[in-house]
DNA sequence: AGCTAACCGAGACGGTACGTCTAGTCTTGCG
DNA sequence: CGCAAGACTAGACGTACCGTCTCGGTTAGCT
């Protein structure tokens, strides 16, 4: 069994017309052990191949650009962190910051991943494109938090979800982006404090 | 004569044991075309150097990093746009956006150089270093913004000066990142005007 | 058809997992031809890969130093000659000489690309131990040119082959490092007669 | 005191329009220092200007290549050995083979700066034309010791001294730039034993 | 059952850029 | 004017990756 786990490991090789899987899982993984052990400067095409002892067309294969792998692999990530409708604007408000955002980036390897995608998309125009769909996507989703709050008539119907949304992303995403995600906690509430006040509905009407 | 001339124009040299200003003019200028005229990913120090007619070792000698440059680059730009105190906290607010952030970025070149400075940061970590420091002084500058309208009894004495400051960076550096700066005028408007909502003096007291 | 033989000509590129010849004689053609152009002082890895449109890795892949190139280069060279046994030890001796040494030293390029290796071996460790264990060895095969003559009892059995062969080696050495291998004709024969007397048979035993 | 001491060591400064000796010997002393501790190949004017704490173009000034700088460093061996007339042609070439040539190099540093001269001498002319007219002279003092054995009628009138001297010099050449001086002495006798062969004076005669 | 098409690993290829080193020239300011 | 100092242009060094290519081999699915 050893023997034959370890020729599995080593040599994986074609398995007809079609694309292997467990290539593409290799790939995946070694991209992923790469960025938690030596970081974006260490991320290369070439040093993914060599540890997922895969051929570099391979990765060229099904991945265009260093960026569409990185993003790949930040997908990845995702599946687990929940983002629940509480019924309540301000712990709604929290649990995206907390479980989207910073709190979700802080742990473990999202950040690493996710500050690469955003450096990468500096550069490369195929990143961009894809790094701004995702996060078009997924701003006009948290928009619903914003409009959810507003229907329940917790909030002014007069606030604006998209610019909401965009303030407490562009925090996070600028913590992220000058490594100060660390000790953020008091600063999240002091967002979601300036929100609220934001977004207060006006006692005088 | 024109021989002479080119010759002169070619051949820079050494003028003692001290930089030259004009290669260093020379250096900046080309690094400036070059970002202008290929972007951030045609920038190279080998390209500026055969740009300017520079050795490398000069650049090295002077900048430490591709980072360095860039940001000796874009402090190149900062001189001409203004910051006043207009003793009115939306017209701060707005100037602030507009002349120190968004709008600043918007024309010409600045924002190309700032993006690049921002993605080089992610993965060098002198850059990330040199950028951190600038950023956290330019903030704490713009929060005497918020001072002085607390000072004059503008806003709400509680508010969170340096929340707000971050909102609002945060904020032009998620537009300037995700290449919507264009069209964000109104939506300066509406930032503004959350600001305004967040801040607002506590009627009741 | 023109275009496209040129296109041929100008990209050569891979054949796959394996060392491609046609990289390889264009690499050791453009080599010699620097040498034969521009001496040994305009030979570097960079020129080199200039002139053969290669990449310098290519280079350095096949080749790990400059003397290493250059040896090969000189090997090149060493088919044509012949160093046949005359079964006449002056014979020998002057085909030695002309053929293996001086002479063959004298025409073209071969000792302008030998000095080169020469001098590179007195920096160069590697290129010490290549061209050492390359020397040794044809010393090693001259010095049956002495054996013969002494199992034929032509020349005095006491002879010492090794001594003559490098005494042989080291006047041509010496007059190829110090420019002086035109004119050497009249001095061959010179050298000849003193090893001649040298070993002679001891004619009162 | 020792602050004086101290500057006096660290800054040579200028003795006025002349040339300063104290300079010239830092040099010299430098270049010496690092072939010893680095061999040629970590030799070159900057690491010599470095260590000598002297500007490039005081040396520049005063030795117009490195191997010039070489030459005067070998030069400054040359006084102590001895080259005397023994009155026994024997004993002569004993003499210039140990004293001047093979034993004169294998001691301490003068052999590693002997090589890298020739070595220099291969790619760089003026080098070349020093060397040469060195060696020519030298050459041309040691043919004497032929010259004053036919004199003496020790050996063959018939000689060739120009041709003996050389094979003598050539065959320690070999031994210095093959690695190969230690151990030479055995070598050494067998040389002489095959010039006194090749001079001795005909018996029949 | 044989053929073919696409995949796989491997690694060479021409290139570009890196950051460092040295060459040789130049200019300043001190002595 | 000699000298130390150190900046300057220029370009080679050897390395790392880039993205492309061809190879030989494997396997699935079509004929």
């Amino acid at each position: 069994m050893t023997a034959e786990d370890k020729s599995v490991a080593v040599r994986r090789g074609s398995i007809g017309a079609r694309r292997n899987p467990a290539s593409q899982q290799a790939i995946l993984d070694a991209a992923e052990a790469i960025l938690r052990e030596e970081g974006l400067s260490g991320f290369s095409i070439e040093a993914v191949a060599r540890r997922a002892r895969a051929g570099k067309p391979t990765i060229y294969r099904w991945w265009p650009s260093k960026a569409a792998l990185l993003l790949d692999v930040y997908q990845g990530f995702k599946n687990s962190r929940q983002f629940p409708d509480t019924g309540n604007f301000e712990k709604d408000l929290r649990g995206f910051l907390t479980n989207q955002l910073i709190g979700f980036w802080h742990d473990g390897l999202c950040g690493t991943v996710f500050r690469s995608v955003i450096a990468e998309a500096q550069s490369d125009p195929s990143a961009a494109e894809a790094l701004f769909a995702y996060e078009r996507a997924r701003r006009k989703f948290a928009e619903r938090l914003v409009d959810r709050a507003k229907a329940r008539g917790e909030i002014d119907p007069g606030s604006n979800s998209a610019i909401i949304i965009e303030l407490l992303a562009g925090f996070a995403w600028h913590r992220l982006l000058t490594g100060r995600l660390a000790g953020s906690d008091a600063d999240v509430e002091a967002v979601i404090a300036t929100i609220l006040a934001a977004t207060k509905k006006n006692p005088g009407t």
